[in-house]
DNA sequence: ATTATCTATAGATCTATAGATAATGC
DNA sequence: ATTATCTATAGATCTATAGATAATGC
């Protein structure tokens, strides 16, 4: 035991999963995770003790999942800044449309109890810190060289996630206004994937005056 | 009375709308709401029936104001396209900054319980088709006059939509991972309008080759 | 003899209503 | 005599736990 018990307790995970992101914190179910995982109730509060701590487990997991998408970012190798930009947007995009749920969720959770947030805070600062900053270094290099027009790091990082993560966020909204399953369609998020570097790589390219 | 009897009512409706909006549906609780409007609980369901038709009052005015601020984009004056666009990007900027909790509430609500939404789909579905043909009429004529470069309505639409919303949706991470309040920041707001415009001009403008 | 699982139920919370009392308009 | 408001409580729902039983490793 104490090495294979762990096929049920990954069932309540996966459950509670899918259940937290669906309904939100709030909305979610133990009884209905516990049936979407097969198990009987009270094996939740016995792998788990509360609803609360569950549910942290999953939140941990979609922050990080998150983080790094963003991180990933700028680990690439040494390009031309814009080519730099292109390609990441391009990863960025996919992990998000892997994860279509995640951005609303983890928004969703922070803005209903912002409490809860304030422990993961110091690592996303951090590494956020970190981020801007090397950014902002490149950008300042490659505008010297007039490879793009000057641009502050948080804006531009911004203006990237905007374009990247609302579309998914809006999803439901516009399944919901047109009748149409974007899950289907996998033209229209290619089409977003183009429209999205296009865009940006516009906004890098220096005016030409 | 019948008359004058909507002080109460009113006070009801304005306290239903704060914690609707800030927590959801589900995280909302009618006592609270009673305490926030400062009446005794049972009158909530005396004027309301029930908490869902209490939310269904708060989501309907939401959808309104949303929808409208869409619309408002395009019942603008004959100006030069690019103008006109610049001038709806700030109009409906201004109108979200206004109302900055009522697109994630929309879209919260709407993806955890998406049959509460088909009920006014048709109100947005018609709204929507005509504002899109309308657009992409216009952009044809501006295209063909060489004041912008091709683009389709929706992409437009949705690119604009992005880079206007996304801001405020992720503000509360934003500000629980910096420990800024971007409320007080309204220099923070003016510079993300511009950059907004600026991209979205860049985009509309033809390319030179 | 420790770990896993089930049944049954306690306890907390929340929505909704019944029924009594107060206020207002005619 | 109709409308508004309050007190008190029913009824539903949900989380959590107690305690019994089954399964596993030593």
């Amino acid at each position: 035991m104490t090495k294979h018990h762990n096929n049920k307790e990954q069932d309540i995970l996966a459950a509670a999963k899918v259940e937290f992101l669906e309904k939100g914190y709030d909305g979610a179910r133990t009884t209905s995770i516990a049936r979407i995982a097969g198990v009987t109730h009270a094996m939740l509060h016995y792998y788990f003790k509360t609803k609360d701590q569950l549910f942290e487990r999953i939140f941990h997991e979609t922050i990080g999942t998150l983080v790094k998408s963003i991180l990933d970012v700028f680990t690439q190798d040494e390009m031309p800044f814009k080519d730099r930009m292109a390609k990441a947007l391009e990863m960025h995009f996919e992990v998000i449309r892997e994860n279509h749920l995640l951005p609303l969720f983890m928004i969703r959770e922070v803005a209903s109890r912002p409490e809860r947030f304030s422990m993961i805070k110091n690592v996303i600062s951090s590494f956020a810190g970190n981020l801007l900053v090397t950014m902002q270094h490149d950008i300042d290099l490659a505008a010297k060289r007039g490879e793009i027009t000057p641009i502050d790091a948080p804006t531009l990082l911004l203006d990237m996630l905007s374009l990247n993560v609302f579309p998914f966020i809006i999803k439901p909204v516009f399944e919901a206004a047109t009748g149409l399953n974007l899950n289907a369609e996998s033209k229209f998020w290619d089409q977003r994937k183009k429209e999205n570097i296009e865009i940006i790589m516009r906004r890098l390219t220096p005016s030409q005056a």
